[in-house]
DNA sequence: GTTATTTTGCTGTCCAGGACAGGAAAGTTC
DNA sequence: GAACTTTCCTGTCCTGGACAGCAAAATAAC
């Protein structure tokens, strides 16, 4: 734990992280707007198109969310006609969420909208680089969820007696 | 313009950049409401400790929100006591936003959760792996930065004819 | 078998924030 | 002086995060 090693000289590398999520993210919201699509539903969208059908609360876990912010994501792509319910047979306490054929039919214009966003972002560098950014990445990403998930060894348990001192604009 | 060069084996690069966004603010958003801080709010109490003193519209520019937002923002950072406002001499269109005392003293702590989080970020990678993913994660902050900034130029101007799908949950 | 506990999902509430429309005031241009 | 732009504000609508509380179903304990 050698808490402040050496200062690097682009600076630290969280900050790095944190401008490049916000940003990224900024992007990727907006292309996402043209298919009417919020980045949480279309988190959502891809883990069914992936995975298949889920229960709420594996797609809350993978979301980061608890169970009434998924709830209603949920609700509102069923409203939107993207994605159905059905009972769990195995549980009748769960639901089982799946994409509707109107659900797939987005994932063309999502395939596209992160095609684009991949040639913005690394369309300039050369397949050694772009791997060598790849790496990085997935190897910050591990750490990241390793913190995340085992977390409670180094982390102060965020959230405990924690005033908020900013409200009620 | 090659819109499909090959496919890396480790999955697009914009996909990593935007699971480690969600996991890395979702981390970040944790540990700072420790100290009552929202992320927006850390982020434009960061631009005014840089920077010093800002005008809104270039607080708004950096955040990447609009005006209204932006107000807003600082409206509940004055009411918390941790920042000022006080008019611009040379347009008194403007106000000038700057960090009161109260303001600075949230710094060491802010400074704390970033040397928290950048030693579980990057705290068992070597000093060159460090490096190497800090020069990835800048070249892909400029891809982003110049498509954001420049745009126009491939991307579709979003927003434009997008109907809002998903609405009214 | 009955009771207690946990899991799962829903609702309500409060708040932060993104986006848009509209407007007032100050500055700029003609 | 008139027209336009910039800067900031307010109001409105929506999404989403967090929390509390609740009902139904499943599981564990007795």
């Amino acid at each position: 734990m050698n808490l402040a090693p050496e200062a690097l000289p682009g600076g630290p590398v969280s900050h790095a992280i944190a401008r490049l999520a916000r940003i990224h993210q900024l992007l990727a919201g907006r292309l996402l707007r043209e298919l009417g699509l919020h980045p949480s539903q279309e988190l959502l969208l891809m883990r069914l198109w992936e995975s298949g059908p889920q229960r709420q609360s594996d797609l809350a876990a993978e979301l980061g969310t608890d169970s009434a912010g998924t709830t209603r994501i949920v609700q509102r792509l069923e409203a939107a006609g993207h994605v159905r319910r059905r009972p769990d047979p195995t549980d009748r306490r769960a639901t089982l969420v799946e994409s509707t054929p109107a659900g797939d039919a987005l994932r063309d214009g999502v395939e596209r909208i992160w095609a684009q966003l991949e040639e913005l972002t690394v369309g300039d560098m050369s397949p050694s680089e772009q791997e060598a950014a790849l790496a990085s990445l997935l190897r910050l990403e591990e750490n990241v969820l390793a913190t995340e998930k085992g977390a409670r060894c180094g982390l102060p348990a965020a959230r405990r007696g924690a005033p908020p001192v900013v409200r009620r604009g």
